[in-house]
DNA sequence: TGTACATCAGTGAACGCGCGTTCACTGATGTAC
DNA sequence: TGTACATCAGTGAACGCGCGTTCACTGATGTAC
């Protein structure tokens, strides 16, 4: 049965939202189109009608998924209180909602163009945001916001796979204080 | 037809080393028993002759890549020669013999659980082998180890995730500058 | 403004392909005498 | 040491399931008069 012009684009938004959450925490394989739409409150069928394929769909679910974390940045005036926050043991246990970088990094280097386009803005946005935490010449606040970025990405990325809590902690805190100043 | 116990070790032992090349490089669900099969020089259907799955091949697979790459890492006498080769343009194109962290990190922790198990042991490894690296009290190499394992395998994801060379580059050669010293 | 028809968002069944897994079979290896 | 038989590593066809994608259909929305 049709849907109104803005119901449809509501739908819409709400399957990518689906979508950007499923990736981020089964994995771009791990998550079918039928389970995104049923996240949605739809069923299968009208898949094909908002988007030419999944490719197509995971592509604009990451530009989501990082465009929400570049956004949830805006709160943050300090590296401190930002790192505690990417670091915390809230985001490190939240997936679905986290950053799509340590959700996703591996992953989206095996992913079509779409995904790896969106992913490269991300990252380039991600740095130049980190770096107005910093003072001193263009060069050397890049140079630290790439460092800081690399670091923390890698620390809750190797929290999250290590399967002891004990270490995964340890891994948090230490770069927390490193990464963090 | 049957082959010797000396030539079927073999070729089990092919079987674990082609898997862990392919996981590295397509990621758990990026190839098939069957490729991975063809890649050892056999046919699928003696697959379950050496395992009793796939996913106790992957736990098997993820092991041996994360031994070999503990074991690469006795060449290393400091930090400055181990970050300037992991963070190499020669690593971060080569997915398929390189580190299985960066390769599988985030794939990882959605695995089973002999899967998180390897990888847990073997990043508890690697930190403790990087802390010899370190003077100091026990607790100030052990952090430092954490933060250089977490900013390397960090940078390796970024570059490889990213698609503009120039920004890959970039990040491996600030990480390189602050992880190795 | 109300009516009649065309449009099209969403439904659910179906298709086809790939992949993990199973199985009957083959023939070389290993073993018992 | 040689022979006869049992074992079992590997083969390739087949199964079954899930998943991406397609399609005929439905009925509410949008539009033309």
């Amino acid at each position: 049965m049709r849907v109104s012009r803005e119901k449809a684009a509501e739908n819409r938004e709400k399957i990518v939202e689906a979508a950007a959450r499923l990736f981020r925490e089964h994995g771009f394989d791990g998550v079918g189109v039928d389970a995104i739409m049923k996240e949605a409150g739809l069923t299968h069928g009208g898949f094909y009608g908002h988007f030419a394929s999944k490719d197509d769909l995971a592509a604009e679910a990451v530009e989501k998924a990082l465009a929400q974390g570049t956004e949830r940045m805006r709160r943050f005036t300090d590296v401190n209180s930002y790192v505690a926050a990417y670091l915390s043991d809230r985001h490190c246990g939240d997936r679905a909602e986290g950053c799509g970088l340590a959700a996703l990094g591996s992953d989206a280097a095996r992913e079509g163009k779409g995904v790896r386009r969106a992913l490269n803005d991300y990252v380039a946005a991600r740095i130049e945001r980190i770096a107005e935490f910093f003072r001193g010449t263009d060069a050397s606040r890049r140079k630290r916001a790439v460092v800081t970025l690399s670091g923390i990405v890698g620390a809750l990325t190797l929290a999250r796979a290590v399967d002891d809590p004990v270490l995964s902690k340890e891994i948090l805190t230490a770069a927390r204080e490193a990464f963090g100043s």
